[in-house]
DNA sequence: GCCCGGAATTAACATATGTGAACGCCCCGA
DNA sequence: TCGGGGCGTTCACATATGTTAATTCCGGGC
């Protein structure tokens, strides 16, 4: 099969938050960008780091997350293949977070002058990224509504459904069910809850058949019920956004 | 007192954010702001909306929140003298929630077309408006965090202390003290809590001498141990971030 | 100066969620 | 084949926080 450029993917995810024109394409097939394995486990970057990069994250999941004085970890988004995680360290001096794989991942960096060049450039790039750190404000408010307002059920229900959306929208969603191997330990993290409250809540979904979360795979059979049930409208994501 | 052009705030904000060269000064000056008045409880835009302008908010506070199923309000965010609530109406074409005013505020409307041309001609103006959106996101993350992985007592106390250090920012604090004329139902729905727990809490806060919030009037006498017990650490507020 | 209503406070009680610990499963490496 | 470790599950119990409702406080309007 054909090897697909990074630049390639790169230009889809944008193209597919704003149109690009022909000259913006051109100049994005010419991006120099270096494709690195990580591990899980493994920090991209860390709070407090000042990179002189930023990265698109090709495959696997990653997740930004906090450490607060009990030493508890949060997590405070997740993000999956076709994302670009860390835009906003073009523009912010410093890391307030540190972004970590979740699994094996491959991800892209490019060079921050290179981006900024390109945007000083092409306003129409420039606002397809600004547009891009937009979207993930939108989900951080989201996910204060939903840490702060909903109850353990909806909150995982919730959260569950956003991912199953988003991994929809890349298409990883075969059948009502795709990859997910995340740990109830993470998801407690992400959901401000302990590992056995999790545990019970996710017995519960499983229980009512709408939402089931089993070794690595994520099964939604009926979406429609399951966002009711968890209280979960995608607009905030801003999909088809015009 | 000589009066000060709506325009001359916009420019102070945007330079504190980041340099502005003569140029992009005179053509902020020329900017068209319309400037209201709103009543408390009075709505600046509507979660499903599709704004034509965005907004800086002169004089008063004002809060971003969305509404539950079970019908609880939760508060995301909050907003002070100097901020630019919604620009990220600019490019999102809808609001994923609403904006209110908590009190009497003042504010000043901008035309989207105006703001956009503006980001086209002036690559300056466009990065520091960008940048802005950033910084809220980044806040929108630390109440992430705060929501999800603190008890109550200080998860009220980082939500004052961040609020007290942002309108330290702005001048607004003198001799330990500042206006804040929250109510304690609020101050809940922002930290997702009961109003009773959230008196419970002030009242503990009060007890140990670190935080008082009464009539209207913040007092943070020693602001390091207030922090220091809150867990607060301004650094995600990226203030001289440079 | 009095009354009204919203806000703060308090109390008693209910419950969602946390904690600590034990157990089994399963994969993987020696 | 065995052993270990991470993960999921379960249980009993602890506690932070929610709920309801009554009481007080306080500022604003008449």
């Amino acid at each position: 099969m054909a090897a697909i450029s990074p630049q390639a993917v790169f230009i889809e995810k944008l193209a597919a938050i704003f149109p690009l024109g022909a000259a913006e394409r051109t100049a994005l097939e010419n991006v120099p960008v270096k494709v690195v394995e990580l591990r899980r486990g493994q920090d991209v970057v860390r709070q407090g780091d000042r990179p002189t990069r930023c990265c698109i994250l090709f495959e696997g999941f990653a997740c930004w997350s906090k450490v607060t004085k009990e030493a508890n970890r949060q997590i405070l988004g997740i993000h999956i293949p076709g994302d670009l995680p860390d835009l906003h360290s073009l523009h912010l001096s410093f890391m307030d977070s540190t972004l970590t794989a979740m699994t094996t991942c491959s991800v892209g960096y490019v060079k921050h002058e290179v981006v900024r060049d390109l945007c000083d450039r092409y306003p129409g790039i420039a606002r397809a990224l600004w547009r891009s750190t937009l979207v993930d404000g939108a989900i951080f408010r989201e996910w204060v509504a939903n840490i702060g307002g909903r109850q353990a059920y909806q909150r995982i229900g919730h959260l569950l459904c956003e991912i199953f959306v988003r991994l929809s929208a890349v298409g990883r969603v075969v059948d009502g069910r795709c990859r997910l191997p995340f740990t109830q330990s993470e998801l407690a993290e992400a959901a401000g809850l302990s590992i056995v409250h999790v545990n019970r809540t996710l017995q519960e979904w499983r229980k009512q058949g709408l939402i089931e979360l089993l070794s690595g795979q994520l099964t939604i059979p009926d979406l429609a019920a399951a966002c009711e049930a968890a209280d979960f409208d995608p607009s905030y994501l801003h999909f088809k956004d015009g």
